[in-house]
DNA sequence: TCTGGGGTCCTTGTGCGA
DNA sequence: TCTGTCGCACAAGGACCC
């Protein structure tokens, strides 16, 4: 999709069709979700810190972003994909791989689908999109960039919409492009290979794999080697499970309080168990990360014999991990997340059942939130001033964005 | 300029049992 | 009994993606 969630916002805000709009980074400590390209056209994109954005684009418009919203419509699209073939991998709200191949008989050739997904799309939830068409995920999603809209300082370049790299058209399309386009080379790795005179894809492709694996590791040569002379052989899985199930939450102002911390601790505990036990799930292996003032990042990590999908336990077992740092230089973030997912075996002893009722207790708050909202319950101990703040899966996806005191303050559950 | 939140995958180091 | 080593699981960190 181009610039999905500005474009939803287009939606219902169609006065500010052909402005700067910015969705996401409303805080000091945010960065840009999705940028208009007209604000594009001024340096602002995603993941710039959103006090930069502010600075090269004053007038710009500045949206909190709605990831409800954007998942209903996600939701939408994919259905559109899925007239076309049942075999779609969602790579994330606004991107999707579809293989097409038993298709063709029924809609014509691949170009001709890509097409007709645009159309309906266009229609339907009034949203554009661009396509690559090619033989494998990889060549795809880069004919899928080639595609889309260019924002430059004096104008805005229409997109092709539909790019297609035919079989055996693959060097061709690959050869000029700089190698930072290839999925996996980011600021490190092009760096490296910069460092061993490979700019761009041709380069890399002639390079020899023994200099390759010196340079990268073995396993990131292969990969890389691979993909420079177009080869790529992921299956699009439509059914992939996820691998693990997190939360993390950066402060509007540095926590410096153990109890703090371990108030913060309680509150992701409960949003994660809440969302392993939504997807059947638990984990045997659980994180807690920790980010200080200065960017430090750090992660502590156990895992336990049992599946676990309860925010006690998951306290349990990270307290005492997190309790072994010391706060007082200044925490920004904290993350929990749980990984080595599996099914939950619920094996109560009597003691257990009359001492704890855990999961019995578990179910009873997953329907309370069923039925009155995420923020109708939640932990005890992570009530600060008068009312109990939840956190919601994508709630703060693009960073604080109010004061502490204003979030204190903030009706459970209402729109920011 | 000052860096979100949700993830995946890889590398390296370490401990442990066979 | 001691030592080396191999494979495995785990812990921690880092790079990368959208």
């Amino acid at each position: 999709m181009d610039a999905f969630f500005v474009s939803v916002e287009l939606r219902r805000r169609p006065e500010l069709a052909g402005q700067p709009v910015v969705v996401g980074g409303t805080g000091n400590r945010g960065v840009v979700a999705a940028a208009s390209y007209e604000a594009r056209r001024f340096g602002v994109h995603s993941a710039l810190p959103s006090s930069v954005a502010r600075r090269r684009c004053p007038h710009a418009v500045f949206l909190p972003g709605d990831h409800a919203l954007y998942g209903r419509v996600s939701a939408a699209v994919n259905e559109v994909f899925h007239r076309y073939t049942p075999l779609v991998e969602p790579l994330s709200l606004d991107e999707a791989f579809l293989d097409v191949t038993g298709s063709r008989g029924l809609f014509g050739p691949g170009a001709e689908i890509a097409r007709a997904i645009r159309a309906d799309i266009e229609r339907e939830q009034q949203l554009t999109c661009s396509v690559g068409v090619a033989p494998n995920k990889f060549l795809a999603k880069l004919a899928s960039v080639e595609a889309k809209p260019i924002a430059r300082p004096d104008r805005i370049e229409p997109g092709a919409g539909v790019v297609e790299v035919a079989p055996g058209d693959e060097r061709t399309f690959l050869d000029p492009l700089p190698v930072e386009r290839l999925w996996g080379v980011g600021p490190v790795t092009l760096e490296k290979l910069h460092s061993i005179g490979v700019r761009r894809v041709a380069d890399l492709a002639g390079v020899d794999r023994r200099v390759l694996a010196t340079a990268l590791g073995r396993a990131q040569a292969d990969h890389l080697a691979d993909l420079a002379v177009g080869h790529d052989d992921r299956p699009v899985e439509p059914d992939r499970e996820a691998k693990s199930i997190g939360h993390e939450e950066t402060y509007p102002t540095d926590l410096h309080e153990p109890s703090e911390v371990h108030t913060e601790l309680v509150r992701l505990a409960d949003a994660v168990a809440s969302r392993l036990r939504a997807h059947g799930v638990g984990a045997r292996t659980l994180t807690v990360k920790v980010r200080f003032a200065g960017f430090h990042t750090i992660t502590r990590s156990t895992t336990s014999s049992e599946r676990i999908d309860e925010a006690s336990l998951i306290v349990g077992m990270l307290g005492p991990l997190l309790a072994a740092i010391d706060p007082t230089p200044g925490v920004r973030l904290i993350g929990v997340s749980g990984s080595n997912l599996g099914p939950v075996h619920h094996q109560l002893s009597f003691d257990d059942a009359v001492a704890s009722s855990g999961s019995a207790t578990s179910a009873t708050i997953d329907e309370i939130r069923r039925r009155f909202g995420a923020s109708a319950i939640g932990p005890a101990s992570a009530v600060r001033g008068s009312r109990v703040r939840v956190v919601r899966q994508g709630a703060q996806q693009w960073g604080p964005d109010q004061q502490p005191d204003q979030q204190r303050d903030q009706e459970p559950g209402s729109p920011r």
